[in-house]
RNA sequence: GCCAGCGUAGCUCAGCCGGUAGAGCAGCUGAUUUGUAAUCAGCGGGUCGGGGGUUCGAAUCCCUUCGCUGGCUCCA
């Protein structure tokens, strides 16, 4: 007598004999029901799983975020199964889902060519016409070692010896084998929209001593069209590339002379760091900070008390002169502390809020240097806190509804928030660490935004909060870092003298919000594509004369506006207007304005804003203010 | 740092298997005085990233060095 399991599927319930695969079941649902997966109590199964406890299962069809995952999980088996089938004889690595798409890892002697991807691609979607089912299979340890020593398939095995129990789960799709938890997609038909995207390098286990392997990148979603969508918004981040436009637009430019990760900013660029900074600092002063200026070097001394030279690795080497070693300095803190130090405080003085634009050298290695996101010289946005620990729940409320006021301005609207609490290994008492996190989660309840905890997260001195935020196109950028330290506090005995008369240990905060001028910056052209709002546009009006007798009222009108402290240039080439105009709507200047007979004879002038074409005549009289106004007001839209 | 790719005029790029460099744009000069995304003509500009080697001869082949780009946490 065999025995039946009892099944629930949607509402309905099922007798099924022990071991049978759970698709059989579908057979009582309509024809065009076709799911790709089950889901049994949160976790997703095979279709052909077998019957094997009391469950109750829920149907999953493409589009299920989860499924997204398997889909390209399967995709890269594909993967593995096209390049084993090519290049016999590879070794095969690990090959998982990441955010985007998914990977396989390969060890081979020779790298893969461009062809080899184009081959590979073909062969994949040979093997999806195949409509080759994945099958899983359950064997013992010793039979899966076997298995894959019979394949020659070293780091299989390695993985096998290290990850695998007693038994093992293999999936299998023709004479591709491997070793995976599943769950998968129930044949390689399901595979129908993916695309292989680069090769790269990977290390074995990410360990850089391990051999070196060749990573396939590709990406695969449940329809034809966001398969394209996502290749389009590949193709659009491109065209936002910040070094492209950097260039493109004169805002900034690196060197071989200077160095990797070193950046010169431009006019064009400076000024809309100028107004980055002014607008930085006036709204610092207006939430109770106070400015520091410290150097850019300091005695090494300085950097063994604070623990960096044990502990954190991207420093230059130091320089020495008159018998000492000076530190250039990767870090603003410790200038922050000598100012605080520098004599007794008390508590009537706390908070204190000390606010640096520090530039900061850190030794980063040549290969992830990156444009103006990542650099070996930058600016942070930097501040420091002292307060005591009944403050700290304000203090952090502030800085937090801060950092978003300035987001807000450069029209970020959508951010993630997350709150990283005591790792491991940490420093500090336990109940600072405790009141410090309740504090900074009170605080972000407070905002009312959504956050996320990231559970040991946090640095090994103190929790921390950090903010991302979402750019024109989706994309996530980290800005913001909110940081409790235990450890400089201590380090450089920090106190101050309480209403008790005794001393306390002060609560130190680091943040920096915009996170580094270069950094930020980079984002801000990507997320513009360049064309930044008024109050940041290096150019904010361009006059265009139609001849050059219309030259001496062009300058005229340009002496109105900069009179007003407004950026305005004249085009006094010889050229067409048609050909200004098109030099103009490249620079991505907001506005342009054409003057010619008609304009001169009624003080006028003919107003055309960038994307958007022709508006025809205004006055003068009428646009002056309105312009000055959409500038104070930081407007991010145009509207006359 | 490691793996791979790339490095030719200010920019974007062409130069096949070695025969000592070319286009477009930009720049300069001149003509044109122009009405909403490129007027025409002429001129100048490169020791082909640096160094070394092979060769009668190297941008092209080899070695080396520098720089740039992509990637190097995400559990089978």
């Amino acid at each position: 007598m065999e025995k039946l399991i009892k099944i629930k599927v949607e509402e309905s319930v099922f007798f099924i004999k022990a071991g049978a695969p759970l698709s059989e079941l579908l057979r009582q649902f309509p024809q065009e029901t076709k799911p790709i997966l089950f889901r049994s109590n949160g976790q997703l199964l095979d279709l052909n799983h077998p019957a094997d406890q009391e469950r109750e299962l829920s149907l999953i069809f493409p589009g299920d975020p989860q499924a997204l995952e398997v889909l390209r999980h399967s995709a890269a088996h594909l993967l593995a199964h096209a390049v084993t089938d090519l290049f016999p004889g590879i070794q095969v690595g690990i090959g998982p889902a990441v955010e985007n798409g998914f990977y396989y890892d390969f060890l081979r002697p020779t790298p893969f060519t461009p062809e080899d991807l184009e081959a590979i691609e073909k062969r994949m979607k040979e093997i999806v016409s195949l409509d080759q089912p994945i099958k899983r299979l359950v064997v013992n340890k010793e039979e899966a070692i076997s298995i894959f020593q019979e394949r020659g398939q070293e780091l299989k095995l390695e993985l096998i010896q290290e990850k695998g129990g007693s038994e093992v789960s293999l999936y299998q799709q023709g004479d591709f084998i491997d070793f995976c938890l599943g769950p998968h997609l129930p044949s390689t038909r399901y595979i129908q929209h993916f695309k292989l995207l680069s090769v790269s390098g990977a290390y074995w286990k990410g360990n850089e001593k391990g051999p070196q392997l060749q990573r396939i990148y590709g990406t695969a979603f449940f329809s034809q069209k966001e398969l394209e969508d996502y290749l389009n918004f590949l193709e659009e981040a491109k065209k936002r590339d910040h070094r492209l436009l950097g260039q493109e637009l004169e805002l900034y430019s690196t060197s071989e002379d200077l160095g990797g990760g070193l950046v010169i900013w431009h006019p064009k660029g400076a000024i809309i760091r100028h107004e980055i900074e002014t607008f930085w600092k006036e709204e610092h002063l207006k939430d109770g900070y106070e400015f520091i200026y410290s150097p850019h070097i300091a005695k090494l001394d300085l950097w063994k008390k604070s623990g960096h030279t044990e502990f954190y690795e991207a420093m230059f080497p130091p320089l020495e002169f008159e018998g000492f070693k000076y530190q250039l300095k990767p870090m603003n803190c410790p200038f922050h502390i000598v100012a605080y130090k520098s004599r007794q405080r008390s508590y009537r003085e706390l908070p204190l809020r000390w606010a640096e634009l520090g530039t900061v050298y850190r030794y980063e290695r040549s290969g992830v240097l990156h444009g103006l996101l990542r650099v070996r010289g930058f600016t942070q946005d930097d501040a420091h806190i002292f307060c005591r620990g009944e403050q700290l729940e304000e203090e952090i409320k502030r800085v937090i509804n801060l950092a978003i006021k300035l987001f807000q301005a450069f029209g970020f609207e959508d951010y993630r928030i997350y709150l990283a609490t005591r790792p491991e290994k940490y420093v500090g008492r336990l109940e600072d660490w405790d009141k410090a996190e309740m504090a900074l989660e009170e605080a972000l309840k407070h905002t009312g935004l959504s956050y996320q905890v990231d559970k040991g997260e946090g640095v090994f001195y103190g929790p921390k909060i950090d903010i991302k935020i979402k750019d024109a196109i989706g994309r996530l950028w980290q800005c913001t870092t909110v940081q409790l330290d235990f450890n400089l506090a201590e380090r450089f005995d920090l106190s101050y003298v309480g209403e008790d008369g005794s001393f306390h240990r002060p609560y130190m905060i680091h943040r920096a919000l915009l996170g580094s001028m270069e950094r930020f910056f980079g984002v801000l052209i990507e997320h513009y594509k360049g064309s930044f709002p008024l109050w940041l546009a290096p150019v904010q009006m361009i006059i265009l004369p139609i001849a050059d007798r219309h030259e001496a009222y062009a300058k005229k009108i340009q002496e109105v506006f900069k009179a007003q402290g407004l950026r305005v240039q004249v085009d006094y080439s010889r050229e067409k207007v048609n050909k200004k105009i098109r030099q103009a709507e490249l620079q991505k200047i907001p506005l342009m304005a054409i003057v010619g007979d008609k304009e001169v004879s009624n003080d006028s002038l003919s107003l055309r804003i960038h994307g958007r074409g022709d508006l025809g005549q205004v006055s003068l009289k009428d646009l002056l203010p309105r312009v000055k106004e959409l500038v104070e007001n930081k407007s991010l839209q145009i509207n006359l």
